[in-house]
DNA sequence: TAAAGAAATGAACTATAATTCATTTCATGT
DNA sequence: ACATGAAATGAATTATAGTTCATTTCTTTA
């Protein structure tokens, strides 16, 4: 026998395994999943082509699990703000705002993570971290309904519509012509407002 | 002299565009734009796929022209609603409504029309007619704020915020589960009152 | 009905981008 | 140092789908 894995091997495996998936996602950050071809990936890495392959079985797999790894990140921040102590109106105000404001920070990523259809492999991920950022509105909607904090009201499907007036408000297409937003605070607590009114139905101040 | 064209022929062939425009309609209705091809099209329209390019000159067009040419079509429903009688409340709950009531109707064609990202030229048509949606939307906010029907706020911003909630609680992929709307009436009901909800400040109750 | 011009056809061509694999480079243990 | 096996490489291959164009079919007019 004249050679085996040894850890320092490993560890360089996986770390060039991670930096692929840091490469996909400044691609995608750069030019979005319509624009990033595995070569491209792979020069962002420092890597053959070939070497994305010994690392990930396919384009979709690659760009998939980029995606979970991303979305894992946002949720666990989002998480954390809905689990804090406060009323369930300060805490939705909290994670709304702090969504807007990482959303508008890197626009194409978030479009891209949230929106930007690609291989089916990487919208089914999407679909499933869809699923967990509306899951923490929704119980958040939820536990105000029950505090009296909101109204009566079908929880997940407003969950649901505070997540699309976020999407359009601040990274769709129509966001895009920023002529009416020099101010990206500004934006995210104009969607702010607009989503703690819809859900709390009261006119929404800051406080 | 031997040949004219003649009023018969100029039909036939503005015949044959629509059928082709109408086809892509149909197919997209069914794959979206993603498994829409020019050679499905063209054999949903009853021709050859070179025949497409003597009417078109490339796919994008083809498909820009569709989508313009039904977004046209909801838009001028859309414009009628919102220039009725009555108050800006009630205009507005009406044009959510019958939004609503339209898009599940077709939601597959609805998505692709209102999201679903594609060639160019399409993208660049869709963002022609969302904005008109969004500026229907937008007038009547401003109309009901004039008349203090709704709490002042950023007119534009709700309208984006609006068809995005309408966007996601209707077509969108979470609405794909249908375990939870087995009634398409009853979530355009619960949709149309978060998005009164959202701008008037106050719990909606249909009228 | 024959000639002429236009339209339709669909197989062949082309462009793009994912994937493969023969070869080369690198690590390990004797 | 060298033999061995794994990893990396990137040019070649493959797959897909848009586009072209030589040929065929259809319309019109003399």
């Amino acid at each position: 026998m004249a050679y085996r894995h040894t850890e320092r091997v490993q560890e360089q495996l996986q770390d060039k395994r991670d930096r692929i998936l840091q490469a996909v996602r400044a691609v995608v950050a750069e030019v979005g999943f319509r624009g990033a071809q595995v070569a491209t990936v792979a020069e962002a890495a420092g890597v053959a082509t070939g070497t994305v392959y010994r690392h990930f079985p396919s384009k979709g797999e690659l760009f998939a699990e980029a995606l979970a790894l991303n979305a894992g990140h946002e949720l666990a921040v989002l998480a954390a703000v809905a689990r804090s102590e406060g009323t369930a109106m300060d805490r939705l105000a909290d994670a709304v705002r702090v969504f807007a404001l990482r959303a508008v920070r890197a626009r194409r990523l978030a479009w891209a993570m949230i929106a930007e259809p690609a291989e089916p492999e990487v919208d089914a991920a999407r679909l499933a971290s869809r699923r967990a950022f509306a899951d923490v509105f929704e119980g958040l909607i939820t536990d105000g309904i029950a505090a009296g904090d909101f109204p009566p009201q079908n929880a997940r499907l407003a969950a649901a519509g505070l997540i699309g007036a976020l999407t359009e408000g601040l990274i769709g297409p129509l966001a895009q012509d920023a002529d009416h937003q020099p101010d990206a605070a500004a934006l995210a607590r104009d969607v702010t407002a607009f989503c703690l009114q819809a859900v709390s139905a009261r006119p929404y101040k800051e406080s």
